[in-house]
DNA sequence: ATATTATTAGGATTCATTACTAAATAAAAG
DNA sequence: CTTTTATTTAGTAATGAATCCTAATAATAT
């Protein structure tokens, strides 16, 4: 998504496409990997220095309760991806690293999961664990 | 299991077997739902009026690292579980509460996880979204 | 029973996240 | 373009879940 289009994605979710909101939004449709809020400023301020925590915070809160991106809770702090392809994120409980797993069945999965709960799915299902480094160590 | 059973189970962990992690261990076995440490440490207070708070975090992070209990985390903080039988926790992003979901395709699930990511899969999957109950308000 | 070592209570502390508010500004209207 | 007005922001204070700290206590081995 170019900038044009990122300001009328924001626009069509009924916000005022400001800087601050362009910035955050363009970083988070092209990231790979799954940054927290402070990654995401950190990031936000090489070209927009004056860009303030609380309104990343509040940026990625209003793009996750529009589906734009999706929250993933570890037990140090919420981390943040786009809404790309659909994976399980598998959150290492030693060191916090995220991987992601792509797969078929993961549709399947929550496609199950939406007709027999009465929930509306959102984001990818994640499951904690240990991964093969930390596993490795000892 | 009993309070002896318990115990060995306790033990059997290298641990020792104080009445504050025996508590912990007894409620957690046989707890229905996600309970947090908060509500842990209510339910405790009640047999054993002096057991702290920080302790029955100590506990259940003890008993989770065991793989007696698996963590739950969510955007307002941890709840914990027993190691029943296995299903999908599907977590409310609205209202904050927990459904369990079983079925025969979490075991294929987590089989496929941990043989294509070198990952040792700990606890149940989870996946956010919103409940029947908060679809239906607005 | 004693020695050894792990564990606990309770309060202090940390730190991610949210709340607050005056000032700034995007967007609509004229 | 200018004015209007409702939203949004920056910066800081406040919150609260979770952890840290340490003297006192208690479980276990011998």
């Amino acid at each position: 998504m170019d900038t044009v289009a990122v300001m009328d994605a924001i626009r069509g979710m009924g916000l005022k496409a400001t800087p601050q909101r362009i910035a955050v939004a363009e970083y988070m449709d092209g990231v790979r990997g799954h940054p927290s809020a402070e990654d995401v400023h950190r990031e936000i301020k090489k070209t927009h220095p004056t860009v303030s925590l609380s309104t990343v915070y509040k940026t990625l809160d209003l793009l996750r309760e529009r589906g734009m991106v999706s929250e993933v809770s570890t037990g140090s702090g919420s981390r943040y991806e786009g809404r790309g392809t659909l994976h399980v994120n598998l959150v290492c409980e030693r060191c916090g690293r995220i991987d992601d797993l792509e797969g078929e069945f993961v549709h399947e999965l929550l496609l199950r999961m939406s007709v027999s709960t009465g929930y509306e799915i959102r984001g990818s299902p994640q499951v904690g664990g240990v991964c093969g480094q930390c596993r490795s160590v000892q």
